[in-house]
DNA sequence: TAATAAAATCGAACCGGTACCATAAAATCT
DNA sequence: AGATTTTATGGTACCGGTTCGATTTTATTA
């Protein structure tokens, strides 16, 4: 806090009677100084505590060394494991990672974009987008290289990393081939991006000649423990028990389990439940919930290394998009015995 | 990402037909400017989608907008919670929040305080520091403000918020009151700073008359679920199952939990268990843990809001202290109904 | 040793804003 | 209307680095 960082490249110099010019060459290891010059100057350096002002050499060079990521809330906890990965990365090329949470508030999202170039960065990572059309004009107007987790179609000017849209279907393969015949499905929203996955819904039983049956869909307001807990009691509430449950996500999931076992409901014997994204919660919770992984580690450091790319590449080389295979990962709360 | 981004505030007072100096008037709301001009200068910013270089300007005014906040792992439970009520204060002040994993790596802490000059930030919270005394005079010496979680004693030139230290007290305090007479210890490394939760054990049993036995008391190499699973087997060798156990934190108590029903031992009934931070998953787990809550959220508000007054003071003001009292937090861990 | 080539260093413009002083324009007062 | 204040705007140095052409120093060659 000692304000003694006024100490400038200019004092170096001075210090070590060169000019200005040759202190910047020997910190940036530019060849073509005298080792004597060097030394003279790594003297004066050490001396005087001499730091570099990062702003100053940004400002000429345009290299933030920062990148950010934007997702919906850090507490989410897919997050923490993205936002590590994120960073390591980062870390590892000399970035350092600007977090910013948006909520999953369309205008949050869209004053991140448009605002990009006001911040220290020089790219970014987003996801979790919520209005995706609205920002794509301007994300490829953006002025640092965007890159985005999930899906956005073909028009944006943006790296991508995805995973195939399978989870559903992995995640219905599963409960079918352990033998259930009355699966129902527990979901938030249809519109927001998970909202895909009731699709696969649909899809599984059809293609495995099962008649869907809209009485075991609960669809709640969003993809909490708070919508597990309110399908668990709507499945309670129907004539038939569903003998399957698959949830959009781990959440949902764990809240649906937690509520039928208060319910003297057996979880796998009685109701067998599939999550989807292998939060770590998922292990902990008992039973522990089979879980479609969506990679989150493996998907933070491919956008992070894609980013880093495309900062050093600038628009010389096409997009990239990477698509990643979810995999199902089976534990206690689909294990049964016994097939009704 | 189009490159028009070069567009300056001399472009817009050329096209505006007024100096450099107006148009930045104009854009930090300085007041005295005619409203024609203003209007004019608007429209010229409108016309070439000026957006002012953030960098430029904190050359100048030595402000970056950005905090940095320095944890060792955001996949750390604790951390997400933490580390979102911080950017909740900074996003609400104008600032953005950088996240630093420093991995408990004495060396990294180091670095982080050294290079902090280096960073685009405006000052630093910091916490789980593994080497404080290696720390202090860095922090002394540091560009800038630094506002330190947990107690580090007098001489730091920090703004601090910390716990009282009575976790401990609280959860052993619940565990003899609730009527246990056995009670056993898990936790990770005594020197670390979370290992001044055992004292309280000691501490507690000789308030209370009761006689301390170090055969119950479980020392793991770390403060994670694997330790708890570690202190579950140990205590299930003993001679005599402990009837209460305090457990350092969650993660081991948890772990600590799930090890013993899967031995067969009721909680609460057999073995009553607390833990200490209150993450979220205790609420996950079943059965629910009751834990001595560290106030994740409050403690992440008031050290943001402590940084960035002194951001604003310097050091015109004396450094604050902020000190919270844990809270107790009861769940199915150790409501029992029969007193042995 | 002088002429030439190569290597090292200097000097100044520049990055894109801010801030302060000087000056011009408008408003107020005799 | 002319002098005096007040208000609005212009001009420019500055923040602390980088960059690149100009210049000096050193090494090589004739």
């Amino acid at each position: 806090m000692v304000k003694s960082d006024s100490v400038t490249i200019a004092d170096v110099a001075k210090r070590a009677g060169v000019a200005k010019s040759t202190v910047s060459r020997i910190i940036n290891d530019v060849p073509g100084v005298k080792p004597v010059t060097r030394s003279k100057v790594l003297q004066a350096i050490e001396e005087l505590g001499f730091r570099p002002n990062m702003l100053a050499r940004s400002l000429k060079t345009n290299m933030k060394q920062q990148i950010a990521l934007a997702i919906d809330d850090i507490r989410n906890p897919y997050y923490p494991e993205l936002a590590w990965a994120v960073e390591q990365v980062a870390k590892e090329n000399g970035y350092r990672l600007v977090l910013i949470n948006h909520y999953g508030n369309a205008e949050e999202e869209l004053a991140i974009i448009r605002r990009m170039n006001e911040m220290h960065i020089d790219g970014i990572i987003m996801l979790s987008i919520s209005n995706p059309t609205a920002l794509k004009n301007n994300i490829n107007h953006a002025s640092v290289p965007v890159c985005l987790i999930g899906n956005m179609g073909e028009d944006v000017n943006a790296d991508m990393v995805f995973l195939s849209k399978t989870e559903g279907l992995l995640a219905m393969e599963h409960l079918i081939r352990i033998g259930c015949s009355n699966i129902a499905y527990a979901g938030g929203p249809k519109q927001l991006h998970q909202g895909t996955r009731y699709e696969a819904y649909d899809t599984s039983l059809s293609m495995n000649f099962m008649k869907p049956n809209s009485a075991n869909v609960y669809i709640g307001t969003d993809f909490s423990l708070q919508t597990g807990i309110q399908a668990a009691d709507y499945f309670c509430s129907l004539p038939e028990l569903p003998d399957g449950v698959y949830a959009a996500n781990d959440m949902i999931a764990i809240g649906l389990i937690q509520r039928l076992l208060e319910n003297k409901i057996r979880v796998p014997e009685d109701v067998t439940v599939v999550g989807v994204d292998d939060i770590s919660w998922s292990t902990i919770a008992r039973p522990r919930v089979s879980s479609v992984s969506n990679l989150t580690g493996e998907t933070g450091r491919i956008a992070a290394e894609l980013l880093l790319r495309r900062i050093k590449e600038g628009q010389t080389t096409p997009l990239r998009k990477v698509q990643l295979e979810p995999r199902l990962i089976v534990r206690e709360s689909t294990v049964k015995v016994t097939v009704n």
